[in-house]
DNA sequence: CGACGGCTTGAGCTTGCTCAAGTTCAGTGG
DNA sequence: CCACTGAACTTGAGCAAGCTCAAGCCGTCG
C-alpha cells in the first residue's frame, strides 16, 4: 500500500505519510516551519484510510476532535437547515484544510462529505494546539488558516452578491481553474467532482439553470463540456464574464446565444 | 470627555476604559480570562474617540496592524470588486469583533465603514499575540472569536442561498433581534442604522424589494414599521418565515397581501 | 437488458428587477 | 419660523431572468 507508483495520473497518490515529503506542505500548516518542527508536527499527522465518494467525513453537530487536510479527492461541506434545505458552503480539493468551523463551539457546524474516493490527513486539534505554543511559526499558520477560510467564504458571499447567473456560474469555474493552477495541474481541465445540483446549491440557482448555462457556455465557444469533463477553451472571455463584463458577445467575440 | 454621565440612553456609554469594567466583557476576548490575565490585556488596549457616521475605520487593502471591538454604534464591512460593484458583508454591533479579515494576509480584505457615531476599542494584534502565548485562555478566546466570524459567514451563505426574498429578510430582522436580546437591549424594537440600500445589498436583491417587504410584512401585521424604526408585533410569525414555512399566511393569521 | 440517477432541453409562469413618479423627513438658509 | 433642498424611502407598472414542471436522453450498474 506504500508503494503504488503504477498510479502516475496525479502525483499527489505518491506521497509518503511524512509532511517533510509531502507535496502539499506549502499548502497546509508545515508551510512557515523548520525541519526539527516539522518532525514534532508528523509526530501528531495521521493519514486516515481514504473516504468513499458520498461517505461522511464528519457531521453537523459532531464533537470536534480533528482538522483534516484534503491529500487527494474533494469534499462538500453543506449546512442542513431547520426546514430541510441544504446549503452547500464550499468544495475542498487537495491542500484545503476542513474542519475549522468547528473552533468556534467545539462542535462541527456543517456536514463534510466526499464527493469522490478521498484521502486526508488527520490533525488532532489539541494536540496541534498544545505543540503550537512552542512553535510561533505554527501559531500563525493556524490563525492564518481560519482567517483563510473566512477570507474565503467572504468573497463566496461577494459572490452570491452579484445578480447574473452566468458571472456566478463563471467565478466559479475560473476560480476552479485557478485552484488547480495552484496545484500544478491542467488549469484549463476541470474534472468536476460535483454534481450539477451541487454547483446550483453552492450558486444558489437551479440545476436546470446550471445546465442551460454550461450549454451556453459551450454555444458561445467558452467550453468543451462533456458532463463532468469541461474543458476551458477561452479563460480570458470567461474571466470577464466572471468580472462582471456587461455582454458576454464582447467576451467571447461572437453572435450566437 | 470622560466624564459624560448626561448620556444614559445606552449604559455602554457608560463604560469605563478597562477591560474588567466593560459590560461586552463577556462577549469579547476576555471572556475566558481570570483577573490577574485581564489587567495585562488592559495594558494593550485602547479605547479610540469616536468614529462618525459614514468614516472609515479601515480600507480594502490597508495594512493590518489592530482588532477593533464594537463599544457602542455600528458599523457595515464592505468588499468592493473589480467592476466597481460593492457587497456589503456584514453589520457589526456592541461585541462584535472587526478586522479579523485581515490576519490571513496581514491586510484588510475588506472595507469597515460606520453606519452610526461608533465607538471602539483598539487591540493591537501583534500586542495580544505576545500576551496571548502566556496566556492560554486568551489563545483559545482568539481562535474562537476567528471560527465564529466564519460561522457566521457561513450562516450568512446559507440565508443567501435560500430562494425567497421575504425569508431572507425575516432571517435578517430576526438575527438583529436576537442579537440586541443578547445584549439585553429590547428584542422587539429595531433602530436600524443601516439603509434600505445597505440590507438589501446585504440581502442580494434591490432597495425597493426589501422598502415593498417592509410594507407587506406591516400589512400582514408582523411589524410597526416608520423608517428605520422598526417594532416586530409578531416575533413567532417571523421565525415560521425565516424558518421557510410554505406560505405566509398560516404564520401571520392574515389573510390580505 | 432494464432501471435508475444525473443531465439536457423545452414551455410557461412568477418573483423580483428596472424604470419612473411621488412622498417624507432632516437639515439649511433666508 | 418657514420654505427649500436633497437624500432616503415608498409605491406603481411592466418586463425578463430564472424557477417550475415535464419529457426525453445518456451512461452506469446490477
Amino acid at each position: 500500500m506504500t508503494k503504488r507508483s503504477s498510479e502516475n495520473v496525479v502525483d499527489i497518490a505518491q506521497l509518503r505519510r511524512s509532511c517533510g515529503a509531502c507535496a502539499l506542505s506549502q499548502l497546509c500548516l508545515p508551510a512557515t516551519l523548520v525541519h526539527d518542527d516539522m518532525l514534532r508536527l508528523d509526530k501528531v499527522v495521521s493519514t486516515q484510510r481514504p473516504i468513499e465518494a458520498g461517505h461522511e467525513l464528519y457531521t453537523d453537530g459532531a464533537v470536534f476532535h480533528n482538522l483534516y487536510v484534503v491529500r487527494s479527492g474533494s469534499l462538500k461541506t453543506v449546512s442542513n437547515s431547520a426546514n430541510g434545505t441544504e446549503q452547500v458552503l464550499g468544495f475542498h480539493l487537495a491542500g484545503d484544510v476542513v474542519g475549522l468551523d468547528a473552533v468556534a463551539n467545539d462542535r462541527h457546524q456543517c456536514t463534510a462529505i466526499a464527493l469522490e474516493r478521498t484521502t486526508l490527513c488527520e490533525v488532532p486539534f489539541n494536540a496541534i494546539n498544545t505543540i503550537a505554543v512552542q512553535i510561533p511559526g505554527l501559531q500563525q499558520q493556524l490563525y492564518r488558516l481560519i482567517s483563510r477560510e473566512f477570507v474565503r467564504d467572504q468573497q463566496h458571499l461577494s459572490t452570491m452578491g452579484r445578480k447574473q447567473a452566468h458571472e456566478r456560474l463563471a467565478i466559479f469555474l475560473k476560480s476552479l481553474s485557478d485552484r488547480r493552477r495552484a496545484l500544478k495541474l491542467d488549469p484549463m481541465l476541470l474534472d468536476l467532482s460535483m454534481s450539477r445540483d451541487d454547483i446550483a446549491n453552492y450558486l444558489g440557482m437551479v440545476f436546470e439553470t446550471v445546465s442551460r448555462l454550461f450549454g451556453r457556455f459551450r454555444d458561445d465557444g467558452l467550453l468543451e463540456v462533456n458532463r463532468r469533463s469541461v474543458r476551458i477553451l477561452d479563460y480570458d472571455a470567461l474571466s470577464l464574464i466572471a468580472a462582471g463584463s456587461q455582454d458576454e458577445q464582447t467576451a467571447s467575440q461572437k453572435k450566437a446565444r
